[in-house]
DNA sequence: AGAATTCTGTAATAAATATATCAAGACGGT
DNA sequence: ACCGTCTTGATATATTTATTACAGAATTCT
């Protein structure tokens, strides 16, 4: 490991760029999960990466092995290598990088945050929060603060393909309180408030709970003053190694929110979604994905 | 893995007594460095264990194996799984709802996307990536498309507070040109860009490269094309059960990144964060923390 | 838009690997 | 010490697995 310097993984990483499609797309199979796949019968990693036989061999040999034994060969060397090393990496997630380093140190935390708030989640609640957030019968207005509003604007995004009726609203922008003249009883507000909790979300949501408005609070652990006029409210874990606080467990939440409002919606969301792909087609704003 | 429960390593111990002298031997070289050298061809593991080649085709078959291939099949099974789950099989995330709960399987997804993008991240660079981003002689830009605008919102938004001469750049509004105008040699560029690459964003990018500008590229599996003119490139795995793309692995990135260049430039930080702090006071826009 | 180059998969060939057969050797029992 | 049984390895065969050659498809460049 010391002698080489380089293992497989690194070295196919390297060539990544000099790689051909299904070349790269082979590549990729490997490292998914490295090493096993690779050392099973070279039909059975072509399959796998659903590329053709010869594909692989010429691969291996771009690496600068002799042939597909010798790559495996030198895997199996890697194996045992790694397995000798006592403690060996397994409990860094950057390896090749100490255990106090900051990508292992913040992501130890990240991964308890998850852990934590995964675990104080009623899943009852959020799949009634699913099912408001997907209730096309009412408008549904998504409120960020002045961090926060990335997240909210990322619900936003995403719902905008899957469901019509929506706004997102900053409640650091001086013109909130127009966005509020329409709403109506049973509207649905999704309002992201985290530490430094903010007076003029607290406001918002004051004013849409009394036209009656339904609200979801997306808060941390402690939980922003909003939650005592919330229907539903989901806490997040967000305490890292940084002078700030970390969003992903959030942020993760809210992705599994929209995948579940996706799925709820399928039947309308489908056709918006090809409306929508026509559109970028048009427009020509994105390549083609190969 | 929940079948059988046993693993080949367990059933070779057992069956121990049950071997002949040659047989014994051979098991005993199997376990030596367990699992690679199962993993080669019989001839080398026979040579190896200084038992003829027939008594390991004999032996596997007393452990209940058909043959030779499919007691290696197995064991790269078990060597897949057991790099599956560098997190003690914390079986379901939210308790209370079956495995089957988008929560559950999300967060399955999302844990492995961890565990891949930083198992292949470099780390050292990374930490260039931070010195690069930490330097306050150049300008910073940040730049992110339809989607990813919000991470960079993100990123901009805590650059703010570390560091001046910082722009939020987003590829979709056809300002942008205006915004590359002054750009200077040794600039940094961190773009953000995901799949379904954005014309934009690579158009720029060459722009940036051409005044002589360093880029950083956070981006997915498959890379943007403009990783090829990137001094730094950070992948991404981004593949969750959804119709959509996970961002998550990448905000944790960027957190960690956050976190890093705020020690870097801990000195000047520190006066900006504490004038940053009184203007707020004096904003009110913030409840007191308590 | 057409030519040249590069890429990719099918099919044939070559090499290797695994299995089966059999005879020699080791061991234990009488 | 001899016979029978069990163990072991050498050899031959069968099977799988890798490599090579080639032609069609895709891509790039002019």
């Amino acid at each position: 490991m010391s002698d080489t310097a380089l293992t497989i993984s690194d070295r196919i990483q390297q060539a990544l760029d000099h790689l051909t499609r299904a070349e790269r797309q082979l590549a990729h199979s490997i490292l998914e999960n490295y090493p096993a796949s690779g050392l099973g019968p070279l039909s059975a990693l072509a399959k796998d990466a659903e590329v053709s036989v010869p594909t692989v061999a010429r691969m291996v040999q771009k690496l600068g092995f002799k042939g597909y034994p010798e790559f495996q060969s030198e895997l199996r060397k890697e194996l045992k290598a790694k397995v000798k090393n006592p403690i060996a990496k397994h409990d860094t997630w950057a390896e090749g990088a100490p255990s106090e380093h900051i990508l292992n140190r913040f992501t130890d935390s990240v991964i308890d945050n998850i852990k934590h708030t995964l675990g104080q989640i009623e899943p009852d609640l959020f799949d009634q929060a699913c099912e408001l957030v997907a209730d096309t019968d009412h408008h549904l207005y998504i409120v960020g603060g002045r961090i926060t509003h990335t997240l909210a604007e990322y619900l936003f995004l995403h719902m905008q393909a899957i469901r019509p009726n929506i706004t997102h609203i900053q409640s650091t922008s001086n013109a909130w309180p127009h966005y509020l003249l329409d709403v109506k009883p049973n509207d649905v507000f999704v309002i992201f408030d985290m530490r430094r909790y903010e007076n003029n979300t607290l406001k918002l949501a004051e004013i849409a709970h009394t036209k009656g408005a339904k609200v979801i609070l997306i808060t941390d652990q402690w939980r922003s003053p909003v939650h005592q006029l919330a229907e539903i409210s989901l806490s997040n874990r967000i305490v890292v190694p940084s002078a700030w606080d970390s969003a992903a467990t959030t942020l993760l939440l809210v992705e599994t929110m929209i995948a579940a409002v996706q799925n709820l919606n399928w039947g309308d969301t489908k056709d918006r979604m090809e409306q929508l792909e026509e559109m970028f087609d048009q427009t020509k704003l994105f390549r083609k994905f190969t």
